[in-house]
DNA sequence: GTTAGCACTCACCGGCATCGAGTGCTAACA
DNA sequence: TGTTAGCACTCGATGCCGGTGAGTGCTAAC
């Protein structure tokens, strides 16, 4: 049904079109990429794959271009997984342990290294909070009439809160209270609140009972906060200077859903969150304006738990083995730093 | 030499070039806003315009558009301030109260509300750090070998660091180690680190040397990193939604100019950091790949000091008037929150 | 000083012919 | 039966051409 020789064709046309982006005839596959048969033969085994949905023809008189069927084949059986070049494994690797100790420069200039080495678009996004455990809060003396509270969970993630307090305690009752807190993570955070918890935080620490409900509904709230998450997106201008953008209604569309941090999270939660790497072609993404993009994705994790996610979205004719190199050495890097959780 | 009737038929080029991004002849001045005097007299106006600068032709046979020059007339001598609708200005309100105990929140809420309500891109930024005091550092335990390092500035802009420690300290020896070093602040973010200051922290509060001094040379980066602010950015859409940017070429500078970090902090500089509404027209500001965009920012600040800036980028045809009046009132707000500082 | 009239310029648009890449089909060949 | 050569056909891309209309500058009259 799919003998060797066609799916050598497909091959040939999947790496010619990610190189030039131009339709490809029968002819240049015979002459560029000795098979050994005439290009009539390829012509009616183009015909076959093309019946097969594997390969489209945009118009009549063109040559053909793999279709998102075609790609998927091609991703899960033909193409070989390639590795990195040492050198750019060492700027991966760079950028990643010049950044150790603050998680959201490591995401900014991963993705920046990301986009600048692949020329696609590279996203990195904290986990969400909602479904890990929160390890520890602090509560900082700010002013006379705000505190700081800082929530940090088991994936290292940390977020901030400044509540406004009428009085705000001073900072040993502060103190206290973060230890009372902390001791009580799991009522707190926990579906009903048990009244007592309050009395018992209130005659601990010394504070106010409606600045402890304050704080207790603070933590709460950064636990519900399902969309609270840093998204970094870096290479925008990479995909406008595609050629298959160069219609500016395309590249407008394209342009408006990486604006919008809604899509982005969606664009990143399409396909799950389990481990690996993960290649969504074309409009198998949920998100409608982004038809002609590809994205490849994978999650890194501490502890064994989710912590976040980096991808590559560029055109469906993306260069997959390169991407998929450049993400796992990634990926890999980043667990070996957050992994080392001797704890 | 700059009669009156000059200025009424530059501000008539004006208006009609915000509105309709087209250049605009005289026969149109003479029917659409009706000064009183005929096209031919128009003409000889507008060449004197010209001569002056203050409006550019295209091309041979087309109308007139404004220049940079003419813009700046504009916003100096005619414009006149307008009051925003309350309904816009509600919505700016509940916007910025809606998130007053998220800093982070506040920006990227405010950033996005802005550019939905003028059809621009909006930005906004943290301020740097450095210049600005510490008010309040604090050290909170994460695990057996990581310490996470809180640092809180007089603009209540906050700073995360996750120091790496080969046997991280106890809770309590961090909290007496954190008292110590806000007491010592001064010292510890000064020019030269006193050493006896090291060992007074160790005596005080039990910590290892090495550690108390990976701590303060932490503090010490965050004053330092001049870089380290968050830059929130909304509605690049809008840009590419403009006529003037239908050019391919023109559009994909754009974006990479707002693709790049580093450029928007130069744009956000440009003009320096007083009080009070700046424009910045066309090529004055310093990005080259900004010709064609004008710039109108706002520092806010808290207690007197700056504590972030917020701008409008739009084409040199916005609607100033109608930019200024949201920056205005969104810089208002900001400050009404930033500034209930009883401390 | 203002206005009407006029010749001139030039971008824009639609139509038209040309060109070339690529296909599908048929017939011949191994 | 599979492969190949040849050929007519399709159709997007390119470039040329003339018409159209908006707009100007200049001159002469009011």
């Amino acid at each position: 049904m799919l003998g060797d020789r066609k799916l050598r064709i497909l091959e040939a046309i999947i790496n010619d079109y990610i190189l030039t982006a131009e339709p490809i005839g029968s002819r240049t596959i015979a002459k560029k990429y000795n098979i050994g048969i005439s290009s009539a033969t390829i012509r009616n085994e183009m015909s076959d794959l093309e019946e097969m949905g594997l390969i489209i023809q945009p118009h009549a008189s063109a040559g053909r271009i793999p279709s998102d069927k075609g790609y998927r084949l091609y991703v899960d059986a033909l193409m070989e997984s390639r590795d990195l070049p040492k050198e750019q494994a060492d700027i991966i690797y760079e950028v990643i342990f010049g950044n150790i100790n603050r998680i959201d420069y490591l995401m900014r200039e991963t993705a920046r290294a990301v986009s600048a080495m692949t020329n696609y678009v590279a996203i990195a996004a904290e986990p969400t909070i909602s479904g890990t455990n929160i390890r520890h809060t602090q509560l900082v003396p700010i002013d006379s009439s705000s505190v700081l509270l800082v929530v940090i969970t088991d994936a290292k993630a940390v977020r901030n809160l400044v509540l406004a307090a009428r009085d705000a305690p001073c900072a040993e009752v502060l103190a206290k209270l973060s230890e009372g807190v902390n001791e009580r993570l799991a009522e707190i955070t926990g579906a009903g609140l048990p009244p007592g918890v309050i009395a018992e935080l209130a005659a601990k620490s010394g504070a106010d009972e409606a600045f402890i409900i304050t704080v207790a509904e603070s933590v709460r709230s950064v636990v519900a906060a399902e969309d609270d998450r840093r998204v970094y997106l870096s290479g925008v201008k990479n995909i406008l200077a595609l050629p298959e953008f160069s219609d500016l209604d395309r590249a407008r569309a394209i342009v408006s859903a990486l604006d919008e941090r809604s899509t982005l999270i969606t664009l990143l939660e399409s396909g799950g969150g389990e481990v690996g790497t993960r290649i969504i072609i074309g409009s198998e993404n949920g998100v409608d304006h982004m038809r002609g993009l590809s994205l490849i994705k994978a999650n890194y994790r501490r502890g064994g738990k989710p912590a976040g996610v980096i991808g590559i979205i560029g055109p469906t004719r993306m260069d997959y083995p390169m991407a998929v190199a450049i993400l796992r050495t990634i990926v890999q890097g980043i667990n070996e730093i957050l992994g080392d959780d001797r704890g």
